[in-house]
DNA sequence: GCGTCCAGGTCTACC
DNA sequence: GGTAGACCTGGACGC
């Protein structure tokens, strides 16, 4: 879809902002699509804001202690005035620009295991999609297979379910919007893009969101924590799991992998069975994080290497 | 080359 | 309410 309307405008984050550590994590975590582009201190991504289809390009202009951001959204049609404050609004949210890092690293500060990550990722904010969606289907194909092959799940889910926004010279799929994968057939899904069990379970959960409708990350962010995931949890597909990584008030999303990784930190060894543990491990971080267990967990496994190299031990990478 | 196991969980039938 | 077993697929591993 060509989308040749343009909004600009520019955002001035709550400093500590680290540009490319928030946009470009050191995990390779994505900002909105797994085909996104970034180089040198400019991102080229897509995304559905507000409903609305949107390349997105931000331009880092500033510093971590002085941050400034060019943004410029590409629509297929202009926005009414109310629409382009709803977008810019969403955009700044969405990319943690209004997020206040200092309580957190009062916290981490006498955190034997976060103070260690300070130095490496000082400025790198928590972002999030506006719509529950991309991050909901993301869990449903990370279960139960590597990360290579989830990749490659991923990447032909969105290629050939999604919005391709072309702008600014690129052309960048965002994730499927729920109203177009309500209306795919499952069995058709899992033999193009080899989701086998998966691809029932995701047109499930998007026919629950496009029939009967469900809140946008901003909404669940105005419940409680609780009441967000009793909400997460109502979709079909989302189990314990995949609601902490959904849930925008943060969780501790303990999986296999990251039983090994907390498993290791919290107890010095690596679980015998990661499956059985998670239960224990995610008690411990909830325990010892609190309120900022997501942030705690979103520090950590963005600074693997880093952490390995300072701690002496093996931990497991993604 | 072939069989088995298991990977960044969730759901369901059964007790 | 608690839990074993099933679920797609494909790479790793042992033989």
């Amino acid at each position: 879809m060509k989308l040749a309307s343009v909004v600009s405008f520019e955002i001035v984050p709550t400093p500590p902002y680290d540009f490319e550590l928030t946009i470009h994590k050191p995990a390779g975590w994505s900002l909105f699509s797994n085909y996104e582009v970034y180089q040198r201190g400019t991102m080229w991504t897509a995304t559905s804001l507000v409903d609305t289809l949107a390349g997105v390009k931000l331009v880092s202009r500033g510093t971590v202690e002085r941050p400034r951001i060019t943004a410029k959204l590409f629509l297929k049609e202009n926005p009414t005035r109310d629409k382009a404050k709803e977008l810019r609004k969403t955009l700044v949210h969405d990319i943690g620009a209004d997020e206040d890092l200092n309580d957190f690293y009062a916290m981490a500060k006498e955190d034997d295991i976060l103070r260690l990550t300070l130095d490496d990722l000082y400025g790198m904010h928590n972002t999030m999609q506006s719509t529950v969606f991309p991050d909901a289907a993301l869990s449903v194909l990370l279960q139960m297979a590597p990360m290579k092959r989830s990749g490659e799940m991923m990447d032909c889910f969105i290629k050939r379910y999604g919005d391709a926004a072309e702008f600014d010279g690129r052309k960048i799929w965002a994730w499927p919007r729920p109203e177009r994968v309500a209306r795919a057939r499952p069995e058709e899904m899992a033999k193009a893009c080899k989701l086998g069990y998966r691809a029932k379970r995701i047109v499930q959960m998007a026919k629950a969101i496009d029939e009967h409708g469900f809140p946008t990350m901003r909404e669940l962010e105005t419940m409680s924590a609780d009441e967000a995931k009793a909400k997460l949890l109502e979709l079909p597909g989302i189990g314990d799991y995949s609601a902490d990584i959904v849930n925008p008030h943060g969780g501790f999303p303990i999986d296999v992998w990251s039983a090994d990784v907390f498993g290791l930190l919290f107890f010095g060894r690596e679980p015998e069975n990661g499956r059985e543990a998670v239960e224990k491990i995610k008690a411990e971080g909830l325990r010892r994080w609190g309120k900022w267990s997501w942030m705690a967990f979103y520090y950590v496994v963005q600074d693997l290497k880093n952490l390995s190299r300072k701690l002496n031990v093996k931990l497991r990478l993604s």
